[in-house]
DNA sequence: TCCAGAGATGAATCCACCC
DNA sequence: GGGGTGGATTCATCTCTGG
């Protein structure tokens, strides 16, 4: 009998059949979604194709192929063991009402929505950018691992710190003591882990991708392995493909079990296993925020132009979004720090390559610096504009307004 | 036969049957989840307390009791109409398989994940912090409307400014002309909106808060009203509670129809639409402010001078967190519907009242129709600033430049 | 009406270059 | 030489066109 670290070859109805009751502590299944397509896909190197087949008779012969083994997925479940199925849209709701008949309804923990970010041609209808995994227990009495993510940056730091209560209304209220102090409250860990997980899709650049079709992010599957199971745990991958969850598992030092109809999807399973690697993706790593050059008010500027926000450039912050004589139209504004002939210099510098006409600096510093000529403006079809904050800061601070302090505040 | 802006009282099966076949472009639906909860909760002031039923005998009952009225919605909609039905996810499977049998799978668009952040004491399990709205079509020809979206902070510019083809291998490589020049591409909006939508829950504190239990954020609506309808189109909302749906397709200028069973929801649903209020959220202003309408450009300006944003006022959108002489300084920003004599007189009407000595005015529309003398400003203490995008519209109307197209463009 | 193939596209990487 | 900037690349979608 195999058991554990192990990658079979073949149908998974029959290996499962091989596997003993109550002895896997968590099935992940990733099967077709009932594209009606036939994936195709290529190493780099050109040297290899992969391909595995997701058309079907009909969607009752997908959904009996799928009900019967997981089926046999729920006999070889522990009792305290979990499921986690992942589909797109296409058939989930059929998917999930199967889950609901062989597991019960009652055990049903979870709808998962994996969201991404996805290039795609633009699209008539909304861009698909998310799919379902189903988290369902074998029973009552499952494992969790909680998992904490940070705060919000919005958060309310009064919301972290201070305890709250109800009150006589029954609406919940900031706790005071009898002297009218605020209540501190427990340290917090964080905010527990919500249902909506945004992990970026794996890119086509990325070192981690495998030429396998419909690879997932190895994020993904260590967040689901995380959550429910121990270290030791017994991980099944009935769908097993490229093999990414049992990399996952063995990297979170788990015992996997992998299952593929596909000679070469378990050849490159093995491969990827025998040098099991996380690589790192400076995206995940440092978070958006860290692709953020601009503040908040550089953006409310370009906002309020409805302008193409560009963050990868030091000389052009954004694109209006019409064109001028045909080329594109920069826009930059002003930083705290640059001078306004740093800041032009820098402008033209980034449109020299663009091909851009037409140039926008926005100034948001006093004018004080102002060293530069009108005809040199011209000359390089830049159009200089006061910030609003710039120019009011101006008269406030240099009032010619017809204005008299009402009496009452005078005094 | 009622047929526009009308709020009806009872069951919607009923009221369903007295509109005419194929004569509404947008059915949005919030029925009950099948929670089996009795939905309560109470006005701030404590003096109303609104409540609904969840209570079912059975999914089979939940399920007819929705399928008699979803047939019905599909009869009143037109050929080019489409329904969105929100549930979470307690029933959604059964829910989305209802759609498929009384629209057709193939009229399934979308299924939309309603994500918001929300506040709990973290169970066991994940927290659940998102709903769907599945959007389906009555037809295969349907109205829809696109938006778009920022670019990712990670895309670089040459991808959104520059021309590709393919080379003669047949990989994609950025087009050159004949003399090695890059070739610019089109002008570009941005991407299309994904069917996964971060849109906070409402702010507890919010004034657009009623009280009433299960209230969407008008953002919510506001982004399914603007992709399915065009102005002066029919939105029908059978199960319209506090009317959020209502509210938003006043604002935006779509007629409407409201059913509810419950007397206390139709009497608070009027008295919102007396006066429509619409909550700005910092998190949206500042993240991903998903599209431009007029008040978000409102929003984007105001952020610009960093002023406290007031949203219930005719008068006056905010006031500077800098005072003027000890008085506050009020700035309000035209609106496309508003000349600026108007403008004018609603924000020294407004101010009258709140002592303001200095006022900020910011014209949008075109200079036509000034009306007013310098003087007249100087007298009120009154400035007035042209917005940056009716500047730069002005100059690309109107070129002051030295600027002439290259010359591939110009023969 | 449906399928094949070509064209368009943007997220997130890799990599060359430049101070 | 190394850290940062900007340009180049990959590839899975979606659209469109022709047969």
């Amino acid at each position: 009998m195999t058991k554990h670290n192990t990658l079979l070859v073949g149908d998974c109805l029959i290996h499962l059949a091989n596997i003993e009751t109550g002895s896997v502590d968590l099935v992940y299944l990733d099967p077709p979604f009932f594209s009606q397509t036939v994936w195709r896909s290529k190493t780099r190197d050109n040297t290899q194709e992969y391909s595995f087949n997701d058309k079907w008779e009909s969607l009752q012969e997908y959904k009996a192929f799928l009900a019967e083994r997981v089926q046999e997925c729920k006999r070889v479940l522990k009792n305290t063991g979990s499921i986690f199925l992942q589909c797109d849209r296409t058939a989930s709701h059929h998917l999930r009402l199967m889950l609901d008949e062989l597991f019960g309804s009652e055990n049903f923990q979870s709808e998962i929505i994996w969201n991404y970010r996805r290039w795609s041609n633009s699209k008539s209808g909304l861009l698909n950018t998310h799919q379902t995994i189903y988290f369902y227990s074998k029973s009552a009495v499952y494992k969790f691992n909680r998992i904490f993510t940070d705060y919000s940056p919005t958060t309310n730091i009064d919301q972290i710190l201070q305890e709250r209560e109800r009150n006589e209304y029954g609406k919940v209220v900031y706790k005071r003591d009898t002297t009218g102090e605020v209540v501190q409250g427990k340290e917090k860990k964080g905010v527990p882990l919500s249902d909506v997980w945004d992990i970026p899709y794996l890119n086509p650049k990325a070192n981690e991708r495998t030429g396998y079709p419909t690879q997932k992010p190895i994020l993904l599957l260590e967040r689901l392995i995380t959550i429910a199971s121990d270290e030791e745990d017994l991980i099944l991958d009935p769908f097993c493909g490229s093999g990414t969850s049992l990399v996952a598992a063995q990297l979170l030092n788990r015992r996997w079990l992998g299952i593929d109809v596909s000679n070469d999807a378990i050849n490159l399973a093995q491969s990827r296993l025998n040098i099991p690697k996380r690589t790192s993706s400076r995206l995940l790593e440092l978070g958006e925020a860290a692709y953020l050059n601009q503040n908040d008010k550089t953006r409310s500027i370009l906002n309020s132009l409805d302008a193409i926000i560009v963050e990868r450039n030091a000389g052009i912050d954004g694109f209006l979004k019409t064109h001028y004589l045909e080329t594109p139209v920069a826009i930059k504004i002003q930083r705290a720090s640059e001078s306004l002939e740093e800041a032009q210099k820098k402008l033209l510098r980034a449109c020299a390559t663009k091909g851009c006409i037409l140039k926008i600096l926005i100034r948001t510093n006093p004018r004080r610096d102002l060293t530069l000529f009108e005809s040199e403006f011209e000359d390089n079809n830049l159009i200089v504009l006061d910030s609003y904050d710039l120019i009011v800061g101006e008269w406030l601070n240099n009032p010619r307004l017809k204005a008299t302090p009402p009496s009452d505040i005078a005094n």
